[in-house]
DNA sequence: GCTCCGTATTTTGGATCCAATATTGAAAAT
DNA sequence: ATTTTCAATATTGGATCCAAAATACGGAGC
């Protein structure tokens, strides 16, 4: 349930800005208000929401320096994650950011863009975890859900598409090296080219 | 209410790893069960409580690595929280900031250990509040709470109260002097000797 | 005496109901 | 015509109640 109504703001479905009517959102999902409203407690922890004593939920808007500030906080955080997975890599962590990697291109090929969405997420995620660093692993997460919601357009693009692509084999180059610092610089510039193409979409 | 229950959790009320029996709890806070189960989905966000489904809440515990990995994200965060603030320190800024050491010192010689978690709570954060990310400055804030319930025991020690103010009077110095690089060092070294500190205290 | 199983009790999860607050709309006064 | 006030409505906040799951307890079997 709730992982159903954070899909439904990830994925956009759910306006940013939109205010949240309990009543109506509980008959949707078939709940009652009392878990729904838990539910929106932890959204609301995760910044996927917002919150007003008598006034209710609304889906958080991501202001331009909320993206920047985000983007920032991200790059600190997953670079320490990197490192820490660099440094205790193993082949079957490589093989399995490798199947994550293919997913990538096979979505990327098919112009599905929900599910280069998740592969892409999954490539990350996997590296990250490799960290053995769950709570830096978890603020990355969350990190990463503020901004779902405008993800998706990003992969509308098919030029965004191939050059994310592109930007992985970099990274899975340098991590089958365990090149650290190579594998962080990839990193830095595939998240700067995600920000400089999201930031003129944030104004709508 | 929610401020009402995390205090009870950071100040070690409520002890680590004891299981949170809603009925009895909700009773003591004068609420209902609805209520109390909201704030405990935004504690479980804040890693403040873990739950588990159909066998609820239980306070945290923090393992030896749990420590070392707060204060290692904390030192990553902290340090582009300090750069950002000095940037745009203002004097009135620093008046505050002195403001809340003057509490510290006062505290420290009264051996008062509450008063003396609170000042150096405000010292701490109305610097990283001047860098004017809020976001980073409330990630901040939650890792500093899932700690707090071992801050008490930090400042039973007076020596431990003694050094602190020193470590201060750096960060203050350097700060005057808007020395980024001195205050991310002062600090260093006091999140240090504070993580040795609490090492030995976990195993209990 | 110990283990295993089934029932009783406790505890959590969810639904409904009522109270409190905010919002909306209409009527009245300027 | 515009603004203000007050009532009607909608929406949230909290309390109570019921169902489902887990735990605790006790008895039967070995």
């Amino acid at each position: 349930m709730l992982g159903e109504l954070r899909r439904a703001i990830t994925t956009g479905r759910l306006r940013p800005g939109a205010p949240i009517r309990q009543d109506a959102l509980a008959e949707e999902l078939q709940v009652s208000r009392v878990p729904l409203r838990e539910a929106l407690k932890t959204l609301e922890g995760e910044g996927l929401v917002t919150y007003q004593a008598h006034k209710g939920y609304c889906v958080a808007v991501l202001s331009l320096d909320d993206l920047r500030e985000v983007y920032r906080i991200r790059q600190l955080l997953e670079e320490e994650a990197v490192r820490a997975a660099v440094a205790r890599l193993t082949d079957a962590d490589l093989a399995r950011i490798e199947a994550a990697q293919h997913d990538v291109e096979h979505a990327a090929a098919a112009g599905d863009v929900l599910a280069m969405a998740t592969a892409n997420r999954t490539f990350h995620m996997t590296l990250f975890d490799c960290a053995a660093m769950p709570r830096l692993a978890r603020l990355i997460r969350t990190l990463w859900d503020t901004t779902d919601a405008y993800r998706s357009m990003y992969y509308g693009a098919a030029g965004n598409r191939e050059r994310v692509v592109e930007e992985h084999r970099a990274t899975l180059d340098a991590l089958r090296r365990r090149a650290a610092d190579e594998a962080v610089r990839t990193l830095d510039v595939h998240r700067e080219h995600a920000v400089t193409e999201l930031e003129p979409l944030l104004d709508a």
